[in-house]
Formats: C-alpha cells, structure tokens, sequence
DNA sequence: AATGAATGAGTATTCATTCAT
DNA sequence: AATGAATGAATACTCATTCAT
C-alpha cells in the first residue's frame, strides 16, 4: 500500500492520500466539531468529491476512531519511554507532566480532538477509548502514589484526585494555547510542569471529609 | 424575561413553561451535546410539539444563549459576593477556588454545557461570550497577583498561565465528577481548593525561559 | 385524526394524506418495485416534498410493511367469512378459491406487492410475514385435507403440494391480469375456481415416489 | 459467447473467468434480488476488483441479460426435444410439465431470476424477453389445445387461462422449494405433472360468463 | 398557547461506471 | 487481465423553522 522507495532512509516528499484525508480530518473536525463537521468539509479540504472519501474510510466515526488510534498510540509510546527511565517519582512525574503537555501543545488539534470529541464513538469504540482514559488516569494515580511513597508529598494526598486534576490541567492546554503566541511550547510544559510540581508535592491532603462544617450554597 | 417572584423564599408550586424549557434544554444539550441534540428532543422532553417551542424560543441558538445567560448572571453574583469580602488575598483566592468549584459541582449540566458547548454561537453573541470568558481570566489572575504582591507565592510565578491552570483543573471538574459518589461536593471543593492553594503557593516560577536546554519530541 | 363529516354515511370525497401517501407507494411500488422506487417517486406522487412523507412513515420498509399489514387485515377477514359458512369441504374449497383469486384481481397491485417483496423486509417484520405466509399454506392445507376425509379427491394425493399448487397459481394472477380485458375478474375468478377443484379433485396422487426410475436431466 | 467444447463428456476442468462472472451473478442476483444486489457483491464473489468486472460485462443489465440468453437457450432446446416426441397430446403435456418443472427444480436460481427479475431489463432487451415469454405461453397453449382436439379435455375449457394456470404452478416452484428436503425434484416434477393433467383433463370449462349472478367483494 | 402539516436545505452513504497505470 | 482511485449522481433520512388553524 505504501509506494516502493528507491532510498528507503529519505524523507518522506508526498504524503499519500490516506494520511492527506486523516491531517484534513483533524484540521476539519477540530475547527467545527465533529458533530458539526461533514464529510463534504473534508472532501472540500482534500480537494475530492465526497464520495470518493469512501475509499480510505468506512464512516465518519471510523474517521474519528482513526485518528484517536494515531493518538493512543502516540501517547502510548511517550507513556512506555517514561516508564523505562531510572530515575525517582518526583522526577518521573515532571518528565511525565513536561513530555506529556509538551505533546498537546505540539498536536493542539489531535489532543484537542481526543478531549472533546471522543463522545461521539459509539459501541464497541466507545468502550474501547472508555477503558484507554481509565489507563490513563491509573497510570497518573500510580505516578503520584510512588511520589507519596518517596515521602515527597503529604502522605493524606488524595491521589486520585489529584490524578484527575493534573489530567484536567494538561488536557485543557489546546483550549487557550495559540500557536505562535510569545512563548515557545517548550517553556510553557516548563511551566506547566513546575506547577503541577508544586501542586502535588506541597498540597496538604484530604483524604477524608474534615468536618460537618458544610457550607451548601442554594442551587 | 422569568417573571420574578415577590416572596423569595417562597416553596416554587409550579414552575411555568418557559423554566421547563430551559431546563428540558440543559439536560438534552448537556447529555446529548448541542450539535447532535435535536429541538425535537427538547420538545419531547417538555411533552410539547416540536412547533409548540417556537412559542418560547426564536431559535435552537438562541436557547443555548439564554441558558449560559443564566449561568453568567449566577457566577457574576458569586465573584461579586466574594469581592466584598473583608480577607487577605490568599483567603480570597481559596473561598474562590472552593465556592466556584462547588458550583460547578452543584450545577454539573449547566457549568459543563459553557465549558464545553460556547463554540455554537455565533456573532454578537459569539464575541459577548468570549469577552466574559476573558473577564474570568482577568479576574483570577488578579486574585493570584494579589496573593503575589502578599508575598505568598514565588514572585515569578507566571500567574497568568497559572491563572488558566486554575480555571481548567475547574471546569473540567463536571467531566468527572458522577453525582452521587462517596465524597460529597463540598468535600470535593476543598480538596481542589487545597491542590490549588498548593500549586500557586509553592510552585517555582518560570516567567522566561531558562535556557536553550529543549528536548523536542518529534511530531 | 379523520375528518368530522356532516353526513357520516356519505361517500368519502377526501382521502387523508395519510391513506393518500400509501396508496401512492402501493401503485409505485408495484410499478418500479420496491428496490428500485424512491421515496422520491412517492412524494411526486403524492405532491409533496420527500421530507414531508416523513410525517406520515417511519422508513421506507416501514411504508412497506403498512402497506402489507393492511392486506393481511383484509385477507385474514376473508378467510374468516368462508371459515364461518355451514357448507361441505368441496364447496368451501370451491369459495375460497373464488373469493381469494378475486381479492387478488380487484387488489392487483397490493396483491402483487405482497407476494414479490416481502423479502424486503428485515428484523421482526420478516419474521412475522413469514409465520403469516405458513399460516395461508396451513389454512389451504386444511381446506384440501378435509376435501380428501369427505372422499371427493384421491387419497394419497400430496394435499401440502397441492395447496402450495393452488396458492401459487392464484398469486401468480396479478402477473398476467391487466385491468379492462375481455373478461370479468367475476369470470376469471370462475374459471380459476374450477381449474383448482378439478385439480385437487382428479389428479391422481403420488404421495411416496413409486420408483426409482428416474430419468434426471443434466443441469 | 462461452466456448463450446470439443469434448461434451469430458470433465470440466477449468471454469474459464466469463462462466464464473454468470455464475457468481446469479447466485448472488437470487439471493439478495437484482436491485438490490452491487456489482461490488458479484466481483467480491468472483474474488477480484469491482472495476475489473468490466472487463467481463458492459454493464449490470448486461450481466442479467446474459444470464437470461442462456436460460432462454437451455428452455428452447427442451422445447424442441417435446416436440420431436412422436406421441399423443396427452403425453406430450404431461411429459413437458414434468420436463420443465424439473429444470426449474435443478436450476432453481436461474429460474427463479428468469421469473422474477425480467422486469429490470429495458429498452429492446424488455422488448425480446417479453415476446419470448409470450411465445412460452402460446407454446403451452397448443399443447393443450391438442389435448382438447384429442377428446381429453372439456371442450369448453378457456385454454389460454389454463395454459396460465400451468406456467403460473411451475413458474412458481423455486419460490417454495428448499435444496435438500424429503422428496427429490423427480418425485416433485411428477407430482406436479398429475396435478397439471388432472387439472386440465377434468376440469369443465368456462368459456363465457354464465350467468349475471356475480357476487362482488368491496374493494 | 398549542397543533401538526409542510418546507427546503442538508447529511451520510452507496454505487455503476470509467480510466490511467 | 487486473488494479484501485475517482467520479457524479442518486438514495434514505433529518431537522430547524414556519404558519394556518
């Protein structure tokens, strides 16, 4: 399916069709929504008809559900190298927020995408990207459990909370970042990184419901 | 446009027709998202003809409008509330951070369609949304500034950025959060409240690069 | 949902859209065949835009299989009217094959519909129309048992191919009958009538092959 | 079109692409009828590209007109074998009712398309098919004319109708009849020649409406 | 207030057919 | 002979909106 290559190691000159209508996807859907987006958009955005979109996918969820697999596997990857570093948690978890923010400000529309669309799966897909984000949340939970551990952190953390916070503060970053703003990807996981730092290391924990005292706002 | 009512405190007997609307509308928006939701739905929902909603709407727009109008007015009450009190910064900043998160736990539908769903607007209203999202922004920062200026965070803290990491780990709070699990709201609130007193207090902060040290991931 | 008349017993001169819609899709999907007919087709028919058909449909199959619930409605009352008549095996025999075929001349296209499309239908509905078409071979089966127990027809005759003899040649009549021949549908259904009791009443049976001297020709 | 070979008895060793183009289409026309049917099904049957067909046909009508040539090849040798036969009138029906019901028998799908799916042939194609099956039925009409002329049958039988009565009983048997049941498509082809000389040999005609006693079901 | 019929533009998807390779 | 990409027109179905009653 792949053309043949006389140089095997050279760059990749032309793209092939398949990848051409996944890229004009991600751009599509992320710009409208997915719910709003129509093939139309996309076929527009190749430049074929969009019947002839018919050759690279099945439906528009499969074209959905394609690009979340790029994504899965993408961060899948960045999870495995982490994972494989010699070093301790609170380092761990910096590469980790660093690295892992790093690539949703490099892919701000396939992150952006696989946060807010992923609803529109259904059946077997929607079970399947379920349990991905589950594995997620265990794998942030499990990082910040080891720096609880190390005694870097107050040992009443609730850590799955604080999973669920970091998770939230990294997925959001597509939300507000704008490409070309004054500072570079880079410094902002920088950033990013240092807060979620200080968040988890210095945070005195709340395991447990201190009090009675509730003060219950009217809804 | 709801007609107010004379005796506040008052038990509400009947909740008139347009209330209904509305709140038939949040719940279909918020479950099934406004682009694939249908007027249909919401006319089901309130047990009237699809037609019969014309008698309260101008368009499908025009109800997600007047629902994040509501949701404006409330949270406006809540930052101005919170503004008169009489409290050192770093107070002010946590009443915020559990007050807010507590409505967005109170108010799971609602606070999640405006996180999720301003996209759907267009125009005036499109450009009037977006500048009451920047307000909040504004206003945050201002409360992190405040808590620099006291003193009780790293003076180059970046607090714009953590302004914005406030406010994300917030409003995806509805994205998680199942109505009745173990842990009460309130409880939830404080904890977030903490994890953010935390990250903003004791994060180190990262105003410009440091250096030319960058490791890229490839895209 | 039908208008209220003046006069209940006067003739109805206006058809609600609703009959007027399934009348238009037996006479086109006689026509074209139900494959090949649009929905299209039908809203030309009736005069309306397609989207407006589905007011009063479901889907197309759902058209369909109105239109077939309808028939059944009738046939079953007719097979219940020869049920209910004090007569001897031939003569009911004799009547049902009268009644049937000119159910089956004076209802050409419904007829006809009912026994080239039913394939069309999926799911539940399939299941149904097929238990309803073994229940007309049964009825059949039984009218010619009882002409065998009455000793007017061969003993060993086949009386299940018989009846699926009989069924077939009075389902086929739609095929070749056109409207405003020579010969009354009273007529033809005269003749039918007699060629079924002269079948059934003659033919010697063969109920067990009696050799094996079979000829087989090659396929 | 296909080569005719040299060697009728040999063993057919290799199916050459064409045939199994023709066989592949029917099967599958049969199954899933032919509007419904895709090109796509045929050339997946084929196990080659859909395009490729091409190379095979003009056109899907092609396709269904080729299937019916040699279908119409295969009847015509029979009916010229029948009338070679030196034998009486009687005879000769009930040997071509048990001839033909057995190829419709042992060529259940060809036959079956032949009877129902002519209606999707257009222009002069429609035109020759319907002749030819005007030329069955006048065929079959003489045959029982004959038996008429021979003393055999009621001299007042309306034969044109009993000539469609018969085709109309055969025609129909792939409709019911499953592969693989109890009795062999012999024992079947002579059940069905008793029941088609029983029927024509004692039936009393009716050439003319008898009498103006006409009981007229409502519509 | 409410109905329900109708609109008209839009949506995803299918498919027979063509054609350069 | 065969591929596979592309076409273009058609298909069933949806839906926000209007309006006479």
């Amino acid at each position: 399916m792949a053309p043949r290559k006389a140089h095997p190691g050279a760059p990749r000159v032309r793209r092939n069709r398949e990848d051409e209508v996944l890229l004009a996807a991600i751009d599509i859907f992320h710009r409208k929504g997915y719910a709003t987006a129509s093939i139309q958009d996309v076929a527009d955005s190749v430049g074929v008809l969009k019947g002839s979109l018919y050759h690279y996918i099945d439906t528009k969820e499969d074209l959905l559900a394609r690009i979340f697999a790029e994504s899965d596997d993408q961060s899948h990857a960045i999870m495995q190298e982490i994972a494989a570093l010699d070093i301790n948690a609170v380092e761990r978890l910096r590469i980790f927020a660093r690295t892992w923010s790093l690539w949703y400000l490099e892919n701000l529309e396939r992150s952006s995408l696989y946060f807010n669309e992923w609803r529109h799966l259904t059946g077997e897909r929607l079970t399947r990207i379920t349990a991905q984000r589950h594995r997620y949340e265990l794998y942030v939970t499990d990082l910040i459990d080891a720096v609880v551990r190390e005694g870097k952190a107050d040992p009443d953390l609730n850590t799955r909370y604080a999973a669920f916070f970091v998770l939230s503060a990294i997925n959001v970053l597509p939300s507000w970042y704008k490409r070309g703003g004054p500072d570079s990807p880079e410094h902002i996981a920088e950033v990013w990184s240092d807060l979620i730092l200080g968040m988890v290391c210095h945070s005195q924990g709340r395991r447990r419901p201190r009090s009675s005292a509730r003060v219950r706002r009217a809804a």
